[in-house]
DNA sequence: AATGAATGAGTATTCATTCAT
DNA sequence: GATGAATGAATACTCATTCAT
């Protein structure tokens, strides 16, 4: 029977770059700081991914994932639009005080105009917006002419803004009441679509 | 007499700077690179910005000014918080459709955990949100708790997580009714004061 | 297993460095020029020193160190200063036979004012020179005011000042008789201490 | 009647040079530092000197100058050997207690072999060397098989390394009697031809 | 005459990537 | 499999030199 691939080594790949790319950018982190992070040689985390800028694809492209994959799961719950923006929101800040570095990860690559977003990952979150505008204009609960934009503000743009906030000023306090503030965000994101 | 200082190598230093920036990430352009599409020598970029990372600082720093000033203006000529939002809300699409290359760049650099925002632009932004909160609570126009956190997502977050769904996903028609989109931004960030 | 470190490449670094900076002097040595002279890459010269200015003081301080160490060495086996004095010249020109780049980067770097001696070096001299005015007037050898500076010119200044006159005018005949040209320049650097 | 060449300047770039050198070293040394220490425009500097390559040859060679004629006139002056080594070795005293920035720049560059020595100025120390081999002789004031290099140590290599070592090493008190000094370093050099 | 703006080749240093072991 | 030695192209920055004014 071959040796399984240690799949620790490469959770710890994905981890450390996840660290030291939200800590230093994507061009700052270096191949080598992220194998010494993870505890592997630069060697094998090339025989695992074939190179940096596929490395962080892959790791978007995952972080992403976990979002959409998270709404369609939602959507798949129930029909009402306001648990579905609740739920997200609620898994974002969630995401945030499990792992602040992914968190800081995504924000960051979802505002950084030198990576392009997987053509499948835009279509599946095209493919979202549209549900989510149907089953919305279905049952009354958001407004006639709302956008994918409205949406994608709604359930990432907010929170993540928000969160982006904190971290990049540090303003207000650091003991929040984090079930008051899920219900802030979520009422604030409302008004985006409904 | 030497040769006078040509003021325009300077702009252009700064719009390429810019546009490189935004389009690379700011450790993917090189100072060959911006020098180049400036039409000037990198030995001339450094007879005026001792460092890569000066340029960078400066650029930014006026970037943010550009916000704060006109919010300091928009505050001064009057006392209404929903004629303030719509105000720096118009500033922001205004300025997008003058230079997107420069909206991209701020958006950039204000999800980029990897720099720094200058201490002094910091506290300026701090003094604008309690001017805001103060003046918001005389006119009872804002709701009792509201955080510079909200006034930061009303004013900047929130246009600005639009104009970066537009660039990063580009969803939606190109067509759009600025005017219109303004009421309705403006109407979703009140939402996060009101 | 990885490669193994090939330390021959260390040491052709070493000489290397050595022979360019005695030919072009510090600064006219390029690190490319020292690599591609020691058959290695740029890259992996900084594997093994962190900067140019760290090898070449590694260098300055290895080549102090064999002069201060044989001196050291010479103090221990006899305390007669007179063959003290002749065996640090025959050293010296045992030295600059076997590798004339060498001597002649000591000389340069000795006399050269923009680069600063290493402290403990300075204090090993300092104290060599002590421990040679003691014993030197224990036994009667040397005259009474001699001072550090004169064990300075009899042990390192004349030997050195001898080679770089043959280095940088290129006078007299190049078939020395070595035995004869040690125990001249002996009978002068003791005149500078007796 | 033409403009005449602003004398006060070109000394002023030399003076400027020798400093810089003497601190920096030659590639250390920026021709914006040396015409920005000497108050005038890199421009000027070079619409007297065709390169810095140039301007360095010429100083060093005007510095080597000064010493032969120096050694010209002594030899002039009078036919005892010691009466010439005291008076270079008082010259060479002098000189440093005047401009120490020009004794270091000879001795810098006396024990560079970077740089070339012109060959007229080679060509007049041998026959310097020479003519006192000859004088010695005559006179039975120097040993038999004298050599030029003994002469050069003599005459140059000796004081000069005393000033180095004080220099580099700065051992000592720093309150000679410089009287004291030539005397003792006149006795000196006399052994190397003696 | 004199300036200093402007250049671009050159320098030290880093880092993604390969491959011998 | 796994390592890390080795590479060399790329990068930020400097500086001798030129030339328009």
């Amino acid at each position: 029977m071959a040796k399984k691939i240690d799949t620790s080594k490469i959770e710890r790949i994905r981890q450390a770059s996840v660290e030291i790319i939200s800590e230093c950018g994507i061009t700052g982190s270096s191949v080598a700081a992220i194998a010494q992070r993870a505890g592997v040689s630069a060697g094998y985390l090339y025989r695992h991914y074939p190179s940096k800028v596929k490395l962080v694809n892959d790791l978007l492209n995952d972080a992403l994932n976990s979002i959409t994959e998270r709404i369609d799961a939602l959507i798949g719950e129930n029909d009402r639009i306001d648990r579905i923006v609740s739920g997200i929101i609620g898994f974002i800040f969630e995401s945030a005080s499990l792992n602040p570095y992914r968190l800081k990860f995504q924000i960051m690559l979802l505002n950084d105009f030198s990576t392009e977003i997987d053509p499948a990952i835009r279509e599946q979150i095209r493919q979202i917006g549209e549900t989510l505008i149907r089953k919305g204009h279905e049952n009354g609960s958001v407004r006639k002419n709302v956008s994918i934009e409205d949406f994608y503000i709604a359930l990432v743009g907010i929170p993540m803004q928000y969160l982006a906030a904190r971290y990049k000023f540090g303003f207000g306090a650091n003991d929040w009441d984090i079930a008051a503030e899920i219900e802030k965000i979520t009422r604030i994101s409302m008004c985006a679509i409904k």
